[in-house]
DNA sequence: CTGTTAGCGCATTCAG
DNA sequence: CTGAATGCGCTAACAG
């Protein structure tokens, strides 16, 4: 019914090891052979069963993008980067990889179940996107998965996401990185913030509101710590009432944005900036400050996180923290399928960078 | 190494069919059995070789969503819901489905070589998303193994995209529905668009332009076609200059629309509504129209399509067409999984209604 | 209800 | 450079 490998091998009057071989490229033979393989496999429409050579090889194309919602473009960016790098060879050849996104939803679970379906599929690579959930039991299970998966031969990549906790049971020198093949690209979250902040109180803010992320996210932990420690540095006297002037968003949506404004509104009404965990919800931020009838940036500053493309077509444009989100993505995945050379110490910071635009000012004089 | 079901097997002091057996429960097998062998497993470790099984059962648990544009929350939110119907049977049981995106970037080829991926990998089904590139070289390659797949045992699900052209080389009667196994959801975007059409012209609208979609694309061309019906049905006369007025976008992108506005403004000054090919390209359409001074609703109304969730957010509130994106997705996943039957005929329209909101009103009396 | 027996389609030795 | 033979891990008859 469906044509096998001994098909090709018979129209094409050779053994069926000869077809393999010629379809894998990675032996060496004669010229001639391999045209008339070729022209077997085209006139008999051969595909290759991916299975069974994933059974034979013990090892498959398929490369898995966990990402935590689909739906979010800082994610579509990451996934469609890392997929570019998946081309290769052209539609008959071998070498050529499924990558494939994963959707966790954000849910713990989710992401444990996605990781052992992959690993029943004997995956090539897994690079797992976004920020982490901060709560230990999840984080040693994922951990146990990935070193698991890792032991299999699966190759994997950390992008946006701290290193893995260094291995459970052993009591060794915290600063022995992981050394167990999971390559990781973090991003300068906490540096980003802090130069985010730091513009605000060089233009004179020292009321400065702030939106996080869902909590227990290692991403909206990091976003804050990086501004906290910019208040504390530049305003000790700002980092006092941070607290206060924290709200926390539940997740990274627009309406956590536009909700937490009007609280941070009812808390401080004299705030004159407010700065948002990302730009989604920046944008939540600007609706609820306009809605109260407050201009931007005359009457209060607002910045955001990640720079998507979104960010500079606002009105007004953001001011935001760009991340390098396609070119992290194309790295992660490259090293997914072991184009590049891993960075020292299996771990890289990728930079974030701050972009001044026309949503901050200096505060209204008083 | 590794270990396999016979290892299982040699543990729970049972033969390696009845694990198999009950790790598929689709086998009467004795209760003492089951939890033994399942404590094995557990102790075991045990992860199911997804190709040897596949192999086997000549198919495997790979479910394959294909989008246009992972980045585009409108595909995002289909493949979520797809994915949201592959939950089932919990970690361990099998029939988990792994349900996974294929970003095809609105290349043909793209979508042509992850559909050649995906036999490979026997695919349990595919399940196609958004507007369908209307070319007809790459429609009937793409229908041809679309049928291949079918053929093989893949089920196919279409959603938001026409049904596949009847059979090529086959000269039957025109009605006959293709009857091959593929299923498909079509969006009512003809009359969708109709009815917004229809709404502006009630509302007193006569220069009413357009920005389209990109070209070739099935989308594109029935909206198009809803809104010069209602023109030619209730104002002839501004269906004559319907062509003047309608500007070609790109693509399905805020970029489009600004573009497209100002192009729009430069052909007309004096129309009174824009129409877009969809929300994203209507906040594109907005902000160019805000840049020239222009107020929305009360210089020119905007319409949009899709009624994505931001839509209702923008300010104004953009009118537009719901299309129940969720619930449509949804769907396809129990048709994928063969969890619903077939609508009669194998094709069924999702209704598509009119969203009235604020950027919608009576043009400024003259 | 459970064990035995064959392959599934391909990648590899190992000989030629 | 090429062919023949073996087994990857599992499922599906087929017996018991």
């Amino acid at each position: 019914m469906t044509v096998t490998l001994a098909d090709v091998a018979a129209r094409a009057g050779v053994s069926s090891a000869t077809v393999s071989r010629v379809l894998n490229g990675n032996y060496p033979v004669a010229d001639g052979t391999r045209t008339r393989v070729l022209r077997a496999v085209d006139e008999l429409q051969y595909v290759v069963n991916g299975p069974a050579s994933a059974l034979a090889a013990a090892t498959s194309d398929l490369v898995g993008i966990l990402v935590n919602d689909v739906a979010d473009p800082f994610f579509g960016i990451v996934a469609s980067a890392v997929q570019s790098e998946m081309g290769g060879e052209g539609v008959t050849g071998a070498g050529q990889k499924l990558a494939v996104v994963c959707n966790t939803g954000g849910s713990p679970e989710r992401e444990l179940t996605y990781l052992t379906l992959l690993r029943r599929q004997r995956a090539a690579a897994v690079v797992l996107t976004g920020s982490a959930v901060e709560e230990t039991a999840h984080s040693t299970a994922l951990a146990d998965r990935l070193r698991h998966l890792a032991a299999g031969g699966t190759r994997i990549v950390l992008c946006g996401r701290p290193p893995l906790p260094p291995r459970s049971g052993t009591t060794e020198q915290p600063p022995a990185p992981a050394e167990d093949g999971v390559v990781t690209l973090t991003f300068d979250n906490r540096g980003g913030s802090h130069r985010l902040t730091a513009h605000l109180l060089t233009l004179g803010h020292r009321r400065i509101g702030y939106v996080t992320g869902p909590a227990d996210r290692s991403t909206t932990r990091h976003r804050l710590e990086g501004h906290r420690r910019a208040l504390g540095e530049q305003a000790p006297e700002a980092l006092a009432e941070a607290e206060r002037l924290t709200v926390h968003g539940g997740a990274y949506d627009r309406s956590a944005g536009y909700d937490g404004a009007l609280e941070l509104l009812r808390r401080a009404p004299d705030l004159t900036a407010v700065l948002a965990a990302n730009d989604t919800v920046a944008l939540g931020v600007c609706a609820a400050l306009r809605d109260r009838g407050l201009r931007i940036p005359e009457d209060v500053s607002v910045g955001g996180f990640d720079d998507l493309p979104f960010a500079a077509d606002a009105s007004p444009a953001l001011t935001t923290v760009r991340l390098p989100l396609h070119e992290a993505g194309a790295r992660a995945g490259r090293l997914a399928l072991g184009l590049e050379t891993p960075p020292p110490g299996d771990v890289a910071t990728v930079r974030a960078d701050l972009m001044v635009r026309a949503s901050t000012a200096p505060p209204a004089p008083r």
